[in-house]
DNA sequence: TCTGGGGTCCTAGGACCC
DNA sequence: TCTGGGGTCCTAGGACCC
């Protein structure tokens, strides 16, 4: 299968609308102002030559690049041009698509020229949409995910299992698509540093430090096995949340009373679009100046909004008094439909 | 330097039941 | 008084991904 990913998406949608931004560094990132609180969502290469990158500061980056241009966060734009790469690899004959997000998917296709497929691929998005994609080969979900890393910008480059240890092997585990700095150290104390030292490990030695579930997954991943099946069973959300950082923290109790019913109403328009019943919340409190803690709650299955809002603030009551609220998000999930897909990336997390 | 906003899934531990 | 063994459900927290 295959695994398509857009160059730098965001920025490039950008650039799309307003020509003149090409090849200068762009910030995309919050409201576009940084002076407030948020952080970078994109940038675009020339910006990340700085050292910028997704997730830092608006304020660092805005210093670290002094001549950039800084944009607001425009969802709808992305999710439109988003709509219309995945319209064209849908359209192609044969292409199973597994959307991964706005920029990704794995696409099951059987060719006996997987590289010249790739190179039709591209070609059919760019013609269509003006982006560029790069486009990973492999004979897993894991391996072609991977490839795709080493097919930026706008190439093509596959992995699979005869040649997965050679390019992979002496790397670092935190390259594993599903590793992150925690895992990568866990691992490290048990004497894994590399790719095939993991794919060399017992899957039963790592049970003890990562569970039943988790250990075993991980020496799979090590290996670059798993599924190869791409699935384009639509899918389902199991929730929906919403979060408001503040640009100044809550003090009083009225104004974190205030930020709730805000929440709730900015989560019921998702919910109450799709009509499933609320079975469970979770309140998240980010207290000044950088702790996070979760209050959750099973509830009896209902579309009632005055309940919902009632069990909100049921939560809510539960933030010590006196605290500085920097953050709060309110998350619903949602009863599941009988024949939705279960899970459907190799990793937890993702799309 | 000071940390978005949207998701999914796993684990540990306690409560509770038989 | 001391206390099995198995199971399910729930909450809090952690980790990861885009």
């Amino acid at each position: 299968m295959l695994h398509v990913d857009l160059d730098q998406f965001i920025a490039a949608v950008e650039v799309l609308r307003r020509p003149e931004l090409a090849g200068l560094p762009i910030i995309v990132g919050g409201r576009g102002d940084p002076t407030e609180r948020a952080v970078v969502s994109t940038a675009s290469y020339e910006a990340r030559a700085f050292g910028v990158g997704s997730g830092m500061p608006l304020r660092i980056a805005a210093r670290k690049v002094p001549d950039a241009v800084i944009l607001p966060v425009d969802a709808e734009e992305y999710l439109a041009a988003s709509e219309t790469v995945m319209g064209t690899l849908r359209a192609q004959p044969g292409a199973t698509v597994q959307v991964l997000g706005w920029d990704e998917a794995f696409i099951g296709i059987s060719t006996d020229d997987p590289e010249g497929y790739a190179r039709h691929l591209q070609a059919a998005v760019l013609e269509r949409t003006r982006l560029h994609c790069s486009v990973g080969i492999g004979d897993t979900l894991v391996r072609a995910k991977v490839a795709t890393g080493f097919a930026k910008p706008a190439g093509v480059f596959r992995l699979v299992a005869d040649n997965w240890l050679e390019v992979m092997g002496e790397r670092p585990t935190r390259e594993l698509w599903g590793v992150g700095a925690k895992v990568s150290g866990r691992l490290a104390k048990l004497g894994i540093h590399t790719v095939a030292e993991l794919a060399a490990s017992d899957p039963a030695d790592l049970v003890p430090e990562f569970g039943p579930k988790m250990g075993p997954w991980y020496a799979e991943l090590g290996r670059g096995d798993g599924t190869s099946v791409v699935d384009d069973t639509p899918w389902v959300a199991r929730g929906h949340s919403r979060e408001i950082t503040f640009q100044q923290d809550l003090t009083e109790p009225a104004q974190v009373d205030e930020a709730v019913r805000e929440l709730t109403a900015r989560v019921l328009e998702d919910v109450g679009a799709e009509g499933r019943p609320v079975i469970g919340l979770t309140l998240k409190i980010r207290y000044a100046p950088f702790t996070t803690t979760t209050r959750a709650r099973r509830i009896p299955a209902t579309t009632d909004e005055t309940e919902i809002l009632a069990r909100a603030l049921d939560l809510a009551a539960e933030i010590e008094p006196g605290r500085p609220v920097r953050l709060l998000g309110l998350r619903a999930e949602m009863a599941m439909p009988d024949d939705a897909r279960q899970g459907h990336t190799p990793t937890r997390g993702g799309w």
